[in-house]
DNA sequence: AATGAATGAGTGTTCATTCAT
DNA sequence: TATGAATGAACACTCATTCAT
């Protein structure tokens, strides 16, 4: 966690309109995705967000800090997207299609950060690494119970694990920063509904399939 | 490439039985995946492999060049099974299939080079970097030729574009490195057919499309 | 040029009286001239200097940089005395004696300097070293044309070119560092007049010749 | 000196008509001359040079004994070639002209080891530095001698010492290596007239000095 | 709230030389 | 005569962090 609390506090305002704090970790973020977090050094962030060292360290506690904080701010909007996702009204598959395509939608908007994400978590402090792995549990679990909900009531099939499932989800979502350019023909909207397309594909129960829970009234 | 070509020549061996280089290699695929390539100095590179930094600059012209080998090997062992698969007789799905499940085993028999792989691309130079990503773009090309194959001939459902499934699937298959632990429960050999397996019901056509070539005769 | 402007400012006092970057320079000054440049660490320079390594580089980019400061200061206090003599009153003759002899003299002053001078120009990077050969040529042309100034008037010969004098006087001057001892018999004001005495007669006008310019008084 | 005579033995001879040794040293004193004794590697003189590690050190005990040697043959030479000139008949004037422009056109002649010859020197070992510096001494003083001669018989004026009028001249000749170019617009042979006519000019009796040894006839 | 000079341990890399063959 | 693998000490330079102001 950060040294100071950061949000609407008058502290570290700026002219430019943003805070101190929000300005650092706009170029951390833009620079650690560039070039990555060990070729990127403390002077280079400061520089780029045009403060002072000693100012950098007044609001993070250390580079690594830095790193967590932006961790932080992703792993935080997107668990609270699924879970509303999680929580709304209306068929189960609806939903899951809803949210798988609402993360690929968020990691494409916040590209950079997604980048980081799964390049640079070897590098967090234990510590950190730890926090991080923990909250990235909760969202998967999250997810992984809206797959197992599913196949309790057969709507989808139930011969793969859903933390299997979960799990390469995930997998593809991680990596689109690897390749996904925004100036690219596909938009992310379409891209997530693809995305979001195969996951329900890949859970269709298989034609010939008997016997699973909650499919004998379709037999009738 | 590496300075010296490495391979059955007589030089570099030692008693150990295995070369100089094969030892770097195996050091370096070894600390890169554990510590990451940054953290990882040439010093403990050298010391774990038992030689002196000398003898590896003698092997190999820099850090990069010890990392781009990694690359190298493995790119080049997974290429060369794709292709064996993709040339095998049978039928498509089930060529398909194969190779999916394969190219997961793979990576988890090169857990280490899996885990580096995604993780520290960016830090090849630019040249390296620019020859991995053509390998690894004919591998994909060669992968979705496999699909696109399947979607002409109505084995396949085509209204996923070839490239997304490719892609797709190589996401996940790239972040096995991050979460696949040799002890756990499940084998090699299972998760790669549960990937593969997703993989294909993806692709499986949907129960009500109609018109797609091959599908006639079910019309009747 | 060095990373941080030296001179006046407050920053980089010491004790000692002089500035962190001037005792760099008057090390490295001294060190570069006993063992060579490429003989002499960065660790010798600060280690000299009563400094770290890390206040070195804050001061100057690189080893490189710190030699590139010498020639410019040697470069811009010869360039500005010869300027002034060659501004001053009096006849031609005696304003060249007046700039050779000094030439001499502060060469002997910063005898150090003098000997990096002409030793090291080729390890400098090629930027500093075009912008180093730049100010000499500078203040080669200025001397040169003083010595055209008085082949038109007749006050010396003009049968030898006088970038062939200028570049003969200056090469004598650059080897100063090279023999020149402090604690000789010959003090840097004689050397200087001797010096300045043979260029002089070097340039008197040959006893026998005749129709040249200014020559025609001698006629009668 | 060198580990293993060199010259007419059939040892080192190759095909390509020069031996090892002279291959070695021709390619040493390219590579010295153009990028610096320090910058150039034992690696880069041997692949010039087109041969191995060991074979350099067959033939030469080290880096330092190349160096050396290329010293020894330009001095051999230049020495040898005074003598000449000292023991010839003729006015002194003439012999010292000829000796005078001679060594210029040798210097260009063998422009590498020249431009060697000031810049490296210091970089030789001790014992080396010592042979060499004592070879120059016997040179300048066999100059210097012929200067003196001169004085003493009237020919040159006299109130200049001997030794600065050598040392003011071989500053010149030294410093030929960092500024002429084989490509220019002057010769050798013009270059070392010119030079030799500066240095007789510069020795040429004062108009009116007077009560000089020898010079009592032409007050008549 | 912010500065920037200074630290000091650590980095990748070079290279003259040796020596078993 | 000649090879080239191997050594090991040295090198220039970087950088996260501290702290007096």
């Amino acid at each position: 966690m950060a040294r100071i609390a950061r949000g609407g506090t008058p502290a570290g305002r700026r002219a430019g309109g943003s805070t101190v704090p929000d300005r650092l970790l706009a170029a951390a973020s833009r620079l650690f995705a560039q070039r990555g977090f060990e070729s990127t050094s403390v002077q280079d962030v400061v520089e780029a967000a045009g403060v002072t060292k000693g100012a950098m360290y007044h609001y993070f506690r250390s580079k690594d800090d830095l790193l967590h904080e932006i961790y932080r701010r992703l792993l935080t909007m997107q668990t609270q997207r699924l879970a509303d996702f999680a929580a709304a009204e209306g068929p189960l598959p609806e939903r899951l299609f809803a949210a798988a395509s609402d993360v690929v939608q968020t990691s494409i908007a916040n590209l950079d950060d997604s980048v980081i994400f799964f390049r640079s978590m070897h590098l967090l402090t234990n510590e950190h690494q730890t926090r991080v792995r923990a909250e990235r549990r909760r969202y998967h679990e999250l997810f992984r119970s809206l797959i197992e909900e599913g196949q309790r009531s057969g709507a989808f099939r139930d011969d793969i694990p859903a933390g299997i499932v979960t799990i390469h989800y995930f997998g593809s979502v991680h990596q689109l920063g690897t390749w996904y350019r925004p100036d690219g023909k596909m938009t992310p909207r379409e891209l997530g509904e693809y995305y979001a397309t195969l996951l329900l594909a890949g859970l269709r129960p298989e034609p010939g399939a008997a016997g699973t829970a909650g499919r004998e009234s379709d037999g009738a």
